[in-house]
DNA sequence: CTCCCTTCGTGACAAATATCACAGTATAAC
DNA sequence: GTTATACTGTGATATTTGTCACGAAGGGAG
């Protein structure tokens, strides 16, 4: 923990205290899943290493992409959840290697009202996070798939902070609610206008 | 104020107290607009009366609704805001004639940690607001035009309690970010199938 | 190498939605 | 009554996106 002790910089002494005290260190591998959509949330998760996505799933098994988790960040959704544990309604999964702190929803009711600085955190996750929301709902709302699709391969790119993303243009349909071809059409187009080039694993991302 | 203490029940009479001393109240006529996106916002609002509608705007004046506030809600973005006084990315109109309670941010921070049950008030808040945030996340993602105007439909029928709902096609299509004609079309096939009777100003809805 | 599996590219077509053009109807203003 | 205005209905057509069908390329496993 002490060497995650950057991430938090506002976080007061005591605080950085008991995050350590009453935290769990936790290492997940890249696709495993940390919150499934139904669960019960009894913890609050905060990523110290690593990066996660959260999406949305319907019935039928399509999935919406909604935003990542970076070290630094907290789950908002779970973050705020109080004592009568509230039912997820999202998914969150590990991208890479990923390392999370798992609070106990006791502590963190506790911290609210003790430390100021734990408000601040809380309180600057959840308008972050309800902004996030409100953009991605602007680019579905406006927004064509062209659109969508530049916007989602800048997010990864500065998610990852790499020009080449390895992903393929099923994953990406999925996670754009599109389908296959779609992307193959529209990636193919950027390729033309020399937005991107087309890796045999993946996708560089040359002016976006 | 006194009149509308049964809409907080859960609140400490302290804090009622102070609800009272510190807040203003507003009387708003249906079609104002309470909070202008990208306006600062340095004060909380609860409405106490009537019926408020949030949604969010584009810069080629597109519309797009996010969902009402009802009579004891508090408006989620402003009311998690800090001193840093952020600007609003919605819009926020009164659909009826309606009255709020305003309160500077600065009160609103120190009940956080002085009143548990503000804790609880603001937290409850935005768990709803967010959990409905998503909601309409799903419909725009998943759904067609008829279901999603199935679903403004009711949302409609609930938040004003009535059957008969006085609104144009033009309205909603301006709403739900689709156009007239495509409203109209769709209008026709619901009263089609039973489900609204077509009025000479509005709709009523049957059976949704 | 061959087989299997995944991914990709692409043409043809279908479905949903947007746009355009224009006409009808009601209501309010004068 | 006439005119202006807002709302509605509808056919024709364009655009965007989704779906289906099929073939090609590449990468293991045996």
């Amino acid at each position: 923990m002490e060497e995650y002790r950057h991430l938090f910089p506002d976080l007061e002494e005591g605080l950085q205290r008991e995050l350590q005290e009453k935290g769990r260190i936790l290492a997940v591998k890249a696709g495993q899943v940390l919150l499934q959509s139904g669960q019960n949330i009894r913890s609050t998760m905060i990523v110290l290493d690593g990066l996660i996505k959260l999406y949305r799933e319907n019935d039928e098994g399509n999935e919406f992409f909604m935003y990542h988790l970076h070290p630094g960040d907290g789950c908002a959704l779970s973050l705020i959840c109080d004592r009568s544990f509230k039912v997820s309604s999202v998914t969150a999964k590990a991208v890479t290697d990923s390392v999370v702190l798992v609070v106990p929803l006791e502590q963190t009711e506790n911290w609210m009202r003790q430390y100021r600085t734990w408000y601040h955190f809380v309180v600057g996750t959840y308008r972050r996070r309800y902004e996030e929301l409100l953009e991605t709902i602007d680019h579905i709302a406006f927004q064509n798939m062209d659109e969508r699709l530049e916007f989602y391969l800048r997010r990864h790119r500065t998610a990852l902070n790499t020009n080449v993303i390895e992903i393929t243009n099923t994953q990406i349909a999925q996670e754009l609610n599109s389908s296959r071809e779609v992307i193959s059409r529209l990636m193919k187009k950027l390729a033309e206008d020399g937005k991107v080039r087309l890796l045999k694993s993946g996708i560089e991302i040359l002016k976006l």
